[in-house]
DNA sequence: GTTAGACTTAGAACTATTCTAAGTATTGAC
DNA sequence: GTCAATACTTAGAATAGTTCTAAGTCTAAC
């Protein structure tokens, strides 16, 4: 392999770092940027989307590296994965409790707003007990919607 | 290739024939034998588990063949995909509306029963069009939650 | 300054699924 | 009935998304 150099850390006290930490990650210029990637186009890319979009400020980041990244932020709680049937999994730095409908016109997702009644509405049998729980819609987004 | 015979089809004007039918495909035995697999065992079997299954009363059937008939089954509506994270898409041929509960400590699929008010309280942004909605659980089961 | 171990990288490997091409069965027209 | 058109089945190749591997690089702790 070539002798690549990989960016310098830079003292960094961000909450990123304070999260990647109390994970037992280290930071990492890459782990930064993938980060600033999803809070920049907020709209759910593929690991491969992100791919791209991070080799515009860092070159030589690699896809194995971002999903080492995206796996460390999953895993520190900063982002939340998104799977539609077996689709490419897509990417959410929206950490507040929603779902997500997919169009299924112009294949956009949007994060929609749960009402705080949902968890108790859902009357399980006795004896479950539910740690988390997805809501996912299909259907035609608004402006698909007054199309038609 | 090798010249295999396949079975006869005999004549057959069950349910699975007029599904069939009236989704313009023809009845098989494969299929046939592939519904009655998961009809059989309602334990939310992969492909791959479904062709293992199918194999012991069809010993030549094909993996190729086994995705096949679950794809019309499930286009002619009478068998469910079901997807958690990015595993192997499962087959539930509970037709009736319900939610998935998945245990986290025995791997089992539940099937659980969706009061009728769930779609009501979505309370989804105005324009939005709903055509299908999901809702999935994860956790512990009752046998499970019982144990610890 | 050393050293252990975490991180990055390119490319190989893996897995669930779909595609391809050849053979087989069924349907509908005659 | 025979024949052609077409749907279906099959084995194996191909694909896509993801994970693994091995080598090199960097950081933190001593």
């Amino acid at each position: 392999m070539d002798a690549v150099k990989h960016p310098k850390r830079e003292k960094h006290d961000g909450p990123l770092n304070e999260r990647l930490a109390t994970s037992g990650f280290r930071f990492t210029p890459q782990r930064q940027h993938v980060y600033d990637v999803l809070l920049g186009d907020r709209n759910h890319p593929t690991a491969e989307e992100v791919f791209i979009r991070a080799k515009k400020g860092m070159a030589d980041i690699s896809i194995a590296t971002v999903y080492n990244c995206l796996d460390a932020l999953v895993k520190c709680d900063l982002v939340k994965q998104v799977n539609l049937d077996r689709d490419a999994t897509r990417y959410c730095p929206n950490m507040t409790e929603h779902s997500h409908f997919y169009c299924d016109e112009c294949g956009d997702i949007h994060d929609i707003a749960l009402p705080a009644t949902t968890q108790a509405n859902l009357n399980l049998p006795r004896g479950f007990r539910v740690k988390q729980y997805e809501i996912s819609l299909r259907g035609l987004c608004r402006d698909c919607a007054a199309k038609q």
